[in-house]
DNA sequence: TATATTCATCGTAAATCTACGATGAATAAT
DNA sequence: ATTATTCATCGTAGATTTACGATGAATATA
C-alpha cells in the first residue's frame, strides 16, 4: 500500500494544460490549426467554405479557439482575418506536447 | 481570393487526434495521467484517495481513459489496477504532440 | 443611396459531460 | 459463514457542447 499526497486539480498549469487539451477536442478545430498553420495568408470566411459546417457553428468553433488563446483575429473591413497565436503555440508545445512526451518519459514500462 | 480544397474533418487521422486532445481536457485526467507516469507501481483505488473527487467519478474518468486507449486496467483481486496504455502514450506523442510540432513549424510568422 | 457580403451573436434543440449517491458484484478478512 | 473492502455501474440533475437558422451590424459595391 501506497501512501500518495492529495492532487490539487485547480493547480494553474493541470487546468491550464486540460484547457488546451479541451481546445483541441473537436475534428473541426483540428482541422482549422492544420488549415492555418498551412497557408501563408489568412484564411477569412473561407474556413467556413472547405469545412461541411454552418457559418454559425465555425464562428463558434473559432471563437472557442480565440478563447483557449490557440488563434488570433483581426477584423479587415467586412472580412475577419484569422492566424495562429504564437503565444498559444509555444504553450502548446511547452504544457501539452510536454506533458505527453513527460508521460513517456516517466512512465515504467514494468508497471503492469 | 484563395480557393482551398474541402477538408474532411471525419478524417481518421483528425479524428484521432481530436479524442486523445478531448481524452486530455479535464483537469483531472491530467492529474490521473501523471499521477499513474509518477509511480513505480501501479496505482489501484489510491487515486480516488487524492482526488477531490467521488468514488464514482473518479471511475467515469478512468473509463475514458481507459476507452481513449491511454490507460490500461487489471482486476487484481478485489482491486484494480490502472497504469498508463504505452500504445496510447506513443499515439499521444505522434499525433498530438506531433500535431502540435507542426503548427510551429509550418507557421508562417508574417500572417498577421 | 440602395444592395450585397461578411461575420458575430442570439435563440434553441439535441447530445454529451460531470458530478454525486446508491447499489451490487467480487473478493478478502474475520 | 459473515462482514468488510474495492470498484464498476446505474440513475439522475445540472452544466456544457455542438449544431443550425435567423438576425443584425459593419463594410464594400453598384
Amino acid at each position: 500500500m501506497i501512501t500518495l499526497d492529495p492532487i490539487d486539480i485547480n493547480d494553474s498549469k493541470i487546468k491550464r494544460t486540460a484547457e488546451l487539451a479541451k481546445a483541441l477536442g473537436h475534428p473541426a478545430r483540428i482541422a482549422i490549426l492544420r488549415l492555418l498553420s498551412e497557408r501563408n495568408t489568412c484564411i477569412c470566411g473561407d474556413i467556413t467554405d472547405v469545412l461541411p459546417l454552418a457559418q454559425s457553428t465555425v464562428s463558434q468553433h473559432l471563437k472557442a479557439l480565440k478563447t483557449a488563446g490557440l488563434i488570433k483575429g483581426e477584423v479587415e473591413g467586412v472580412r475577419t482575418c484569422y492566424c495562429l497565436d504564437p503565444d498559444g503555440m509555444i504553450e502548446l508545445n511547452e504544457l501539452l506536447a510536454g506533458f505527453s512526451k513527460n508521460l513517456i518519459t516517466l512512465y515504467n514500462k514494468n508497471c503492469c
